[in-house]
DNA sequence: TCAAATGGC
């Protein structure tokens, strides 16, 4: 794929526009050919008509993400107004994918081609292949439980084992069956109720088509989850990568920069006379220094990139031909016991060491070292723990409660989650109001929550600014909170004068009304500024130049901040502000955190009232040095010590009355 | 007296 669109660059520029863009066309269709799955079409089509459940196990540079959905299109798949849905773990991949293949297909994005994320739909009514996120698809179902409009369904990167595939892939199983047996009955009310004829056309149509596609080294946990489903493989396209152990086990990262300089020393004489660039990458990374990453090495200079787990499946870095691996990844978890997430170096599975070793052999073969001995590679597990064991599940099942599933014990999860996590995440949501004493869901405010892209406790935070006067205030609280890391550490030279911005913004009663401030002032800027459309995007990234405030994490959250508030005016709710009054909204936080909350002791440290842990205050808190008596937090963390974030203080006039209640 | 993984609705 990159050596034609580097060939392309290349081209002269008097050539005439109409033989360019048949050029292109005709590089385009080359590519197609030389993918490894082109020359299985036939087949794979003839196997997807055989079979209701397919999964494919496709390596890297296969071409199954955008040829499959493009050889069911000319198979007739899309007849009588039926869509193709592919659905991909992230947003960026939707996206980039469903560029590529409107391309191929020559036609504008949009039309018969599009994508759908959160914040961005360009699919219509004659949209016929839709590249979608997993998590949007699962909402979907919310509006159509039996999906209708969708011939076929793809899950794309089902190895990856996120929470929505999870989710989705038992969804599917259950609306595969509803469409296959329902087909009689539904046919029947058709004829006395047109209303409901959106989700009957889904019914006259054969049953639905399911194809799970997994890079993963065997398809057999998917294959039994769907009954022994069949299962192909597709051939990769990747150039050799030569792995390398290390003869003793290493313990330290220092050992890790050894390595990069024995590299630079003994296996790369031929590169030896270059000087080593040193560049970091990771997901808060303010976007021009995420350019520095992605520009060609300067003459002279061989770029030494160290990169999260991000540099595994969410961004490709060009250039890349050796990948030092550590072995090591850091991974969250979630104890629902104490209601605590840690965050520590765990050893990675066999499958995400094969990601790292792959980015090795992208451009051209490569060299992969391993940072452990050949036998520990042995002992490591196949493939990651699937996140939903791992995990806070109160908004999992706060969507499956809105999707009808009562039984969330006997649930059909493709790995099941332990029952004390279940138990937490349901008494958590009962106590947040979502749902009733027999756990079913609330209406209407666990309707209103599940319909809500946010995280419960803040979803019902929204709700309860809707009965005070606040709701403008806590959509743009709850938007901030959102995010992570909107301030970020400033370079050297600039500490100094990033220490008084920040001063500026800080707010004694804590980090809620010190977002708040920032989120209003940009506000005020562009508002002053009076930019175009076309402009506010970079007024905004000049503010938080200015400003020192993460641009990135800024704009995301003025993102949700439009995207919650048209799902509250949906609602109902009726936005109003209470501008200047502020012990209003402070009442409403408390209302809606008091209940994590967590209280100094004579040591200095904090008790955190509901598990007892001991806490200390995060270091970018705006509170980390004033330590006030008692405060309500909204994340907490074991790093190197448990940490709590996002917190405000509580005034000791309001635990006299905390039995403060906003329908008083 | 100090932190910092990553996606998603």
């Amino acid at each position: 794929m990159t050596s034609t669109a580097q060939g392309e660059l290349k081209q002269n520029p008097k050539t005439p526009v109409a033989s360019r863009f048949s050029m292109r066309r005709q590089k385009i269709a080359e590519h197609r050919k030389s993918l490894p799955i082109a020359s299985v079409e036939k087949r794979l089509i003839e196997e997807v008509q055989k079979n209701d459940i397919l999964i494919i196990v496709g390596e890297t540079g296969s071409g199954k993400t955008t040829q499959l959905p493009q050889f069911l299109f000319n198979a007739g798949f899309c007849r009588g107004g039926k869509m193709v849905g592919i659905s991909q773990p992230s947003c960026i991949a939707a996206v980039t994918v469903a560029k590529r293949v409107a391309e191929e297909c020559d036609v504008q994005l949009g039309q018969r081609v599009g994508y759908s994320i959160m914040f961005d739909d360009t699919t219509c009514s004659s949209t016929s292949l839709k590249y979608m996120t997993d998590a949007l698809l699962l909402r979907e179902a919310l509006v159509d439980p039996l999906l209708s409009r969708y011939s076929v369904i793809i899950v794309d990167e089902a190895h990856e084992r996120t929470v929505h595939t999870d989710v989705l892939l038992a969804l599917l199983k259950k609306v595969q069956l509803d469409r296959s047996i329902g087909n009689k009955g539904l046919e029947v009310e058709a004829k006395t109720n047109d209303e409901i004829g959106g989700v009957l056309r889904g019914c006259q149509i054969s049953p639905l088509k399911l194809i799970i596609m997994s890079a993963s080294l065997d398809a057999r946990v998917f294959s039994e989850y769907y009954g022994g489903a069949k299962a192909l493989h597709v051939q990769g396209r990747q150039f050799t990568v030569d792995i390398l152990y290390t003869v003793h086990p290493v313990t330290d990262y220092a050992a890790l920069v050894i390595t990069i300089f024995q590299m630079r020393l003994n296996l790369l004489k031929d590169l030896s006379k270059r000087k080593i660039l040193p560049l970091a990458i990771f997901s808060a990374l303010p976007s021009d220094q995420l350019m520095r990453v992605f520009a060609p090495a300067p003459i002279g200079f061989r770029k030494v990139v160290l990169a999260t787990n991000i540099a595994e499946t969410s961004i490709t870095i060009p250039g890349i031909r050796y990948v030092v691996d550590p072995g090591r990844v850091k991974a969250r978890t979630y104890d629902p016991s104490k209601g605590m997430e840690t965050l520590d170096a765990v050893p990675t599975s066999k499958a995400q060491v094969l990601q790292r070793s792959g980015h090795a052999g992208r451009e051209g073969p490569g060299k992969c070292f391993r940072l452990y001995r050949q036998r520990e590679f042995e002992k490591l597990e196949d493939s990651t723990k699937p996140e939903i064991k791992r995990c806070n599940l109160s908004n999992v099942i706060l969507q499956l409660k809105a999707l009808g599933y009562d039984d969330i014990f006997g649930f059909d999860f493709i790995d099941k989650p332990s029952r004390s996590a279940i138990v937490k995440a349901l008494a958590e949501l009962h106590l947040l109001g979502a749902l009733t004493d027999d756990c079913k869901l609330e209406k209407p405010a666990g309707d209103q929550m599940a319909r809500l892209p946010l995280d419960p406790v803040y979803s019902r935070a929204l709700i309860l600014a809707n009965q005070s006067n606040c709701l403008e205030e806590m959509l743009i609280t709850v938007a901030m909170l959102s995010v992570e890391s909107i301030f970020y550490d400033p370079p050297r030279e600039k500490r100094e004068e990033a220490r008084t911005s920040r001063n500026h913004f800080a707010s004694v009663e804590g980090d809620h009304l010190t977002y708040l401030g920032v989120y209003r002032e940009s506000n005020e800027f562009l508002e002053a500024e009076n930019s175009e459309e076309a402009e506010v995007d970079q007024t905004l990234r000049k503010w938080c130049k200015d400003n020192f405030v993460n641009s990135r994490s800024l704009k995301h959250a003025r993102d949700i901040y439009r995207k919650i508030r048209g799902n509250v005016e949906q609602m109902g709710f009726n936005v109003s502000s209470c501008g200047n009054d502020m012990l209003e909204y402070r009442r409403c936080l408390a209302a809606s955190f008091f209940l994590i909350a967590a209280q100094r002791q004579m040591d200095g440290t904090y008790r955190a009232l509901e598990s007892g842990e001991i806490v200390h205050i995060h270091p970018t808190s705006v509170l980390f040095r004033s330590k006030p008596e008692c405060v309500f937090f909204n994340e907490l963390m074991q790093t190197s010590k448990k940490y709590i974030k996002n917190l405000t203080r509580i005034d000791p006039v309001w635990s006299a009355h905390h039995h403060y209640n906003t329908e008083e």
